[in-house]
DNA sequence: GAAATAGTGTCTGTTAGACAATATTTC
DNA sequence: GAAATATTGTCTAACAGACACTATTTC
């Protein structure tokens, strides 16, 4: 029998457009070569994207050149997920979870493609189990560690910190006790930069990476 | 090239002796083999428990297989922990995390050996961080979850359970206020039965696991 | 000055953490 | 009754959550 190939896959979060958004790749395998075109065909499939391990080549190491083959620019928070292999399945599966801020996005290299978390194609139920523990995996980091910057540029103004937060955690929350709680931590530093717009200015902070970037949970048990 | 191999370990946790121990087996590679005795030689060193992933069969099946093989009894609590694949490893190697409650403990299969975490023999630098990682993430979820409960029989006194907090926390912690947040929590029922001992004896409890058994962490982010 | 967004303070209820005395059993 | 272990309650400080108004800017 032929030893089961290893995949290095990723799910690949951004905030776009004020959505959570995934980045997928048309599955085209059982698909006859197109050569009249690189366009996928109409339900051809999305999956997330994936490549194969390198023999010579370290499990995050092909994760970051999965993502430079994505992004163009490597820069991306990148933590390893899970990893899957089945009996049935032909290959075992490293799934690693990026997030990239929206400012430095470019041009997905390749077919890939945004989703927002709203409009997902299937991926397949494989997929579709993936897709769901990486964003459980997400708000529960967000709850906890201070991964919630990964997606916001250098700079930002609490009110666009707290929108993230609703984003992801798909709720509304309290304006007062949000901002109270994030400066109490201690976790961002204000700049003497403002975000003009519409209204009145608001003023820009910085995340301190020195701080303490995991909180202490509750201990319930005991 | 030749494809790296894949292999899957187990960081076997169990509380003997009033210790948190792991268990390991001898490492033999390197070694010629030694006919005259299965007792691994001085020096020869420790390694956590792993075997080649075979090509018909499932990560979680492999390190169920693992588990049979070392302890006659494969009932236990089993989380995949982590995959490592370096460029420089010749093998991926997918790490799974057991709990094993010490009434269910039987000698271990093979040459394998129980360590109390204070004694550890040198399992390598990967081995360590291996070990480190695991504690961290047994802990941690003690913090949060109910795993502690698969470490213990299952009818247990308070006295036994706070025990088991303090042997993997390494800390003391208040009778008080520990049984007072376990009972409150709900996590536990009362049975009939006593432990009887020295002194008065000790009502014993049982597991819910219909109970909730993940608490909401604290939001501090935001 | 109307519209839009930023920024601010208080009260209440819950709970974590510190702390010591009594109850029940065996020998 | 001495030794050993189990069981129980109170006080305080910190914090989460609910809640509404003022400030600053643009057009």
């Amino acid at each position: 029998m032929i030893a089961r190939s290893l995949i290095v896959q990723v799910v690949l979060f951004s905030l776009r457009d004020d959505a959570l958004q995934v980045l997928l790749v048309p599955d085209l395998s059982g698909l006859v070569p197109d050569l009249s075109g690189l366009v996928p065909r109409e339900g051809a499939g999305w999956q997330l994207p994936g490549q194969e391990l390198h023999p010579d080549e370290g499990l995050e190491e092909a994760a970051n050149r999965l993502l430079g083959g994505l992004l163009e620019r490597r820069e991306a928070y990148l933590e390893q997920l899970y990893t899957y292999g089945s009996a049935q399945s032909p290959a075992v599966r490293v799934v690693y979870f990026a997030l990239v801020p929206a400012d430095r996005l470019q041009a997905p290299g390749g077919l890939a493609h945004w989703f927002p978390r709203a409009a997902l194609p299937d991926p397949g139920p494989e997929g579709a189990e993936i897709l769901a523990y990486a964003l459980r995996r997400l708000r529960y980091k967000l709850e906890y560690s201070a991964v919630g910057f990964q997606l916001l540029p250098e700079e930002f103004s609490l009110s666009e910190l707290q929108h993230t937060y609703e984003v992801i955690l798909g709720e509304k929350l309290d304006k007062r006790n949000f901002r109270r709680r994030m400066l109490l931590s201690g976790i961002i530093e204000p700049t003497v930069h403002k975000r003009l717009g519409e209204g009145r200015p608001a003023r820009l902070y910085r995340y301190r990476p020195d701080a303490v970037a995991e909180v202490k949970v509750r201990r319930l048990f005991p």
